[in-house]
DNA sequence: CTTCTTGTTACTGA
DNA sequence: ATCAGTAACAAGAA
């Protein structure tokens, strides 16, 4: 479940694999996955170039030289980007045996660079290399849209953390508009991008805050506290290239290691590990929510 | 067989 | 008009 860390680091990492490089074929196994017409697609990104990433919420964007064109990529729950060089290839999404699961979860060299069952889109460059757009469940998208488009699209998203638009007072005056639960305003990315449901779990329990608490009953000494663990653990779990639980991979297709880092999420059943409870879990805002009951209030 | 998984949005009702 | 809550979507795991 790529949520801001996830892809951030494929952004970063990506952005040093594909800028400038030019687009020398696009072949889209499932014609679903994308926004517009296969053809559409050919015709404006073949001969083409990224020139540069973007990231707002967990939607990336990649500038075109010519055209004055953006793709825009949203992975949902499942979807991955895994880039395969030419002669080394890194191979990641969703492994097809135990061996081939073993060779991604150790980073190794795999023999095995193909298309896979959930590969929907294959874009090659000048150099021989390739980039793999892989989705099981078929949330995931790909479109292509002009300036206005993006523009419109950019504006819906709410405060970006770990940016300079990322300030208490904002965040504090959400808070307390809202009736719904606190973990509903974390979701909601109209209101505070990125965050998922991982990461909303960890920050509550960092905050000490129950995910079912009324938004606009959270003390202003609350709400600083969760303020500075969205943007703390954001931070820390980038540094760690995410959380990887069940299908996410880098574009190397290495999973994150943030998870060992993990308080909450996945960890119903299990001792708090800062009071010996036990984790619980329910549903909060439609979502399965982890936290203990002893440190959150 | 049923239930659960998640990011986002459509829909319903207040 | 705005907000809140629920279901739906896909496809697999348990």
């Amino acid at each position: 479940m790529p949520e801001l860390p996830e892809v951030e680091t494929i952004k970063n990492d990506l952005a040093q694999a594909i800028l400038n490089k030019k687009i020398v074929s696009v072949k889209v196994n499932k014609k679903n996955i994308l926004r517009k017409s296969v053809r559409y697609f050919k015709n404006k990104l073949i001969g083409n170039k990224f020139i540069k990433i973007n990231r707002r919420g967990k939607l990336m964007y990649f500038s075109l030289r010519k055209d004055d064109l953006f793709l825009l990529a949203h992975l949902k729950m499942t979807g991955q980007f895994i880039y395969c060089n030419k002669d080394k290839f890194i191979v990641g999404g969703h492994a097809n045996s135990k061996k081939e699961e073993e060779q991604i979860l150790h980073g190794q060299v795999a023999d095995f660079c193909q298309v896979g069952k959930y590969t929907r889109v294959i874009f090659e460059f000048s150099d021989k290399s390739k980039l793999f757009f892989n989705d099981l469940r078929l949330f995931a998208y790909l479109d292509l849209v002009n300036k206005k488009s993006l523009d419109e699209i950019l504006d819906k998203f709410g405060i970006e953390p770990l940016t300079a638009n990322f300030k208490f007072k904002d965040f504090f005056n959400i808070l307390q508009n809202r009736k719904t639960s606190i973990k509903a305003v974390l979701l909601n990315q109209q209101l505070i991008a990125d965050i998922g449901n991982i990461y909303a779990d960890e920050t509550l329990f960092m905050a000490g805050i129950l995910p079912n608490r009324p938004a606009n009953k959270v003390s202003s000494k609350e709400a600083r506290k969760l303020f500075l663990a969205i943007e703390g653990i954001l931070k820390k779990a980038i540094k760690y290239r995410g959380t990887t639980f069940s299908d996410y991979v880098d574009s190397k297709g290495k999973k994150g290691s943030f998870v060992k880092l993990l308080k909450v999420y996945g960890r119903q059943g299990q001792k708090c590990l800062k009071c010996k409870n036990i984790i619980e879990k329910t549903k909060t805002a439609n979502r399965g929510t982890h936290f203990c009951s002893s440190c959150q209030k």
